[in-house]
DNA sequence: CGATTTGTAATACCTAAAGTTACAATTTCG
DNA sequence: CGAAATTGTAACTTTAGGTATTACAAATCG
């Protein structure tokens, strides 16, 4: 599939932040802990800000911070501000031939399709909050720190 | 998302192919409805041959069939021979830095959830035959021959 | 044999996205 | 006030992935 990485980058950054209750985190941390580059981080955070995810603050001491808990906030909704809603399964970049009965409407009807999975793949993310995110991140390192072996043995099966 | 064309393509190859019921297309025949390079569409008819969807013959007269019923073909299957399974809603191009929690543990966390929005999405092409296609593709055209202006209205509400 | 068509490799081209550089605008604090 | 820190934003470069293209060998048919 190979959606951009925007998604990927945007729930990281909200969970730092989530971690990060008090006080605001700058571009520069974010980007250090994404392994990217602040403005990267800075355009994201510009649409996370329009959708209300956060508020940003200019100056010494400045950063972003959330603007509610992390159980009011779904990966749809970080979805939505970063990479807009799901559109399509494979689009045909030039026209088809429209004397071919199936050129002619072959569009049309895989988008009808393409928007149904869509919708079915955004609906999973409706179901996850940050907040899950952030429980499975801590389990996750919970497990870490116990028996490597047997954490091994886990992900291989 | 901007999955690539190869579903949109090999669907309308398929669908094509079911429209000739009798006899073989050839790839410059295909070329021509999708409007793009023989190659290109060569290189889909061999992902569907290994996927049992078609069966190619060379020589003069040559050229593809489907090798089964479009009642048996799902866009499931189209999409897992030319595109693979639906893999990620986004990634991190990059490794994170492992010194931070969240670094550490938001691509294992992504991918669970980005696998299940996948499987959703799959689940959806899973219901869809190509004789599906057809039907709809059928139904498409007969309204084109119809009112045009009750069709506007059909589409615009 | 000669025409037609698939199979396949190699490469060119194109596009969208990420990364980068640079700097103006804003805010804090000594 | 003035320096430092930080966001906001534009412009540009780089990169990666995918489509398109060219070329030709392999197979098939008459």
């Amino acid at each position: 599939m190979a959606t951009n990485c925007r998604f990927a980058f945007a729930t990281h950054i909200l969970s730092v932040l989530a971690l990060h209750e008090a006080g605001s985190c700058s571009s520069g941390v974010l980007a250090g802990t994404v392994n990217t580059n602040p403005v990267v981080i800075r355009r994201l955070l510009l649409d996370l800000k329009d959708a209300g995810l956060i508020e940003a603050q200019r100056g010494p001491g400045g950063g972003a911070r959330l603007s509610r808990a992390p159980q009011k906030i779904t990966l749809a909704q970080i979805h939505r501000a970063v990479a807009g809603e799901i559109e399509a399964f494979g689009e045909h970049p030039n026209l088809p031939a429209q004397c071919c009965p199936v050129g002619r409407g072959i569009q049309s009807v895989l988008e009808r399709i393409s928007r149904q999975a869509c919708a079915a793949a955004m609906q999973e993310f409706e179901r996850v909050s940050l907040a899950d995110v952030l429980a499975d991140l801590a389990s996750d390192n919970q497990s870490d720190n116990q028996n490597e072996a047997q954490n091994e043995a886990v992900i291989s099966h």
